[in-house]
DNA sequence: TAGCGATCGTGACATTTGTTGTGACCGGCG
DNA sequence: CGCCGGTCACAACAAATGTCACGATCGCTA
C-alpha cells in the first residue's frame, strides 16, 4: 500500500544521508516487508536479557530511548531516539540484548525483521557502509554522554543535553530557529546525566534565572543559545552530521597499508 | 614473513571468536597487508577532529585507551583496548575522528590499511559480521561505562571497573584465577570512572582496608572477587563473550517481519 | 650519588549533589 | 464536578566528592 512506500521513501533518505545509494539499492530497500506498529508511551521494545530473534524498528513519529538499570534500580539513559532513527541497529547481530528499548512517547515505528535486514545488508554493500555508519555515529553520541556525564558539572550535562537535543530535532526538521519540544520529564532529564530529578529541577531554575532559556509546558525556548553553547560547551561534531560516504571501497588512492 | 603470518593468525582466531569463517574467508584475512608498528607510552594514535584516511589498529601487545576532552580540558577515557583487541573499527566509515586514541603503555600494533579493510568487508560476509559484532560489543561496553559513571558511587564504579577489566583479560589469558597486571595510574582510573585522582585514592584505601584486594606495584590482586562482584553489581552479560554468530543471513526460520 | 618527575598517600576544608518532605498545579477520568 | 496520579517547585539538612596543600617513595638519568 502507498502508506508502507511513504515510510520506506523515508527509510530511503535516511540511508542516504549516511552513503549515496544506486538505484539497485533504493529498489531494494524499498522492497522491504515492514509493518507498522504503534507503542504507547514507557512500553517496553525490547528487554535487557531477552533472546533476540525480533525486528529492528524506524520511528515514524515519537521518541524512545535505551536504558540501563543496575542490580539497585539505578535507572541510566543511555541514548535517546527521534522520528527517523533506526532503533536498534545495535542488537542486530548479538543474541541477547544487553539493555532496554522503551517508548517515551506514543509512537509509531516500522518494523523490519531482522533475516530481511541482514540479508538487504549482505546483498547491498552501500547500505551496509550506511548503516555501519549510523551505528558508528550512535557509538560516538554514546561517548560523548560518557564525556559528558564524567567530567561535567550539572549546568554543564544538562545545557549539552539541550544542546544535543537542538542540533539532532533542526537535523530532523522539527525545531524552529529558538526552540522545540523537549519530551522529557525532568526526571528522565536526571536519568540521562546523571543527576536527580531535585537537582535538576535546582539547575534548570537558575538556567532561567540567569534568563538563558524558558521552559512552558513541554516547550523549550532558548534566549541565548550562545550562552547556553558556551556553558555546556558544546560543538556539534561528534553528531557527524555532515558525513556522507559514495564509496564503501574507500579507493581514493593512499593505501598506505598496503 | 613468518612473523607477520603470526599476527594474522591471531586476528583470524578474533574474528573466529565472533563469527565462524570458511576456508576462503580465512585466507582473505591472511593475505591482508599489515604494518607493524610500535607505539611509546602516552603516544597518540588518532587525534580528534584529524581527517581519517589511515589505517585501523590490532594490538599486539600493550594497552590503548579512547578519551575525550571537554573544553576546559578535563579528560574522560572512554575506552580500554587490550592485546587481541580490534583499535579502531570505530572510525572505519567516518570522516572525522571523533575521539583521541592514545597508547597507555608501550605497545604493539599491526596496522591495517582502511580501504584494504573495507574491500574484506565487502568480499567475506562473515568476515563483515565478526566486525560488526565487534563493533557493537563495543558499544555495549561504553553502554554499560555510561551507567557505571551515571549511577554508582565511587566504591562501586571502580569496583566494577576492575570487574571489567579482570573479565577481559581472562578471556585474552592474561590474568592468574586471582589478579592481574593493572596497567593504569590511580589518576587514569579516575578519569575511567569520572571521579578524582585524590577520590580514587581514598576509595582503594577502603577496597584495602576491608580486604577485598591488595595492589602490589602494578599487580592486583582480588582477596575476595565475590565481595567486589557484589559492590560493583557486576554481570558480564553485557561483554557478550559467549557471542557466536555462524550465519550472517540469519536464516532460522522465522521471518516475522515479513 | 644526587636530583627530578611521576605516582601514591593523606589531612583539612569547600562545594556540589543527594535526600527527605511537603505543597502547588494540572490534566484525565470516574 | 471532584478526585487522583504525575509533575514541578522548593526548603532544610546530609552525604559524597572535589580542592588544595604537603610529604613520602621510587625509578631514572645527569
Amino acid at each position: 500500500m502507498t502508506h508502507t512506500s511513504l515510510i520506506l521513501e523515508r527509510f530511503v533518505r535516511k540511508m542516504e544521508s549516511r552513503c549515496s545509494l544506486s538505484p539497485n539499492d533504493r529498489e531494494a530497500v524499498l522492497a522491504l516487508p515492514v509493518m507498522q506498529r504503534t507503542y504507547q508511551p514507557n512500553t517496553y521494545i525490547i528487554r535487557e536479557g531477552e533472546l533476540l530473534q525480533r525486528h529492528c524498528a524506524f520511528i515514524i513519529s515519537g521518541f524512545a530511548i535505551r536504558q540501563k538499570l543496575t542490580n539497585v534500580g539505578a535507572r541510566q539513559i543511555v541514548s535517546m531516539h527521534l522520528p527517523g532513527d533506526l532503533l536498534d541497529l545495535q542488537h542486530l547481530y548479538l543474541n541477547y540484548a544487553d539493555h532496554n528499548v522503551q517508548a517515551l512517547t506514543l509512537m509509531e515505528a516500522a518494523e523490519i525483521g531482522r533475516p530481511a535486514l541482514r540479508r538487504l545488508v549482505l546483498r547491498n554493500p552501500r547500505v551496509a557502509t550506511a548503516m555501519w555508519i549510523d551505528a558508528l555515529v550512535d557509538s560516538s553520541i554514546s561517548r560523548e554522554w560518557l564525556l559528558n556525564v564524567g567530567q561535567r558539572d550539572a549546568r554543564g550535562r544538562i545545557a549539552h543535553l539541550l544542546c544535543e537535543f537542538a542540533a539532532r530535532m533542526t537535523a530532523a526538521g522539527m525545531a524552529s530557529d529558538s526552540g522545540y519540544e523537549l519530551p522529557m520529564t525532568q526526571e528522565q532529564i536526571g536519568d540521562a546525566v546523571g543527576l536527580t530529578a531535585v537537582h535538576v529541577n535546582r539547575t534548570i531554575k537558575a538556567l532561567k534565572a540567569e534568563n538563558l532559556i524558558t521552559r512552558d509546558k513541554r516547550h523549550l525556548h532558548f534566549h541565548d543559545i550562545e550562552g547556553i553553547r558556551a556553558i555546556a560547551g558544546f560543538s556539534s561534531l561528534y553528531l557527524h552530521l555532515d558525513q556522507i560516504t559514495t564509496d564503501p571501497e574507500d579507493r581514493p588512492g593512499d593505501e598506505r597499508g598496503a
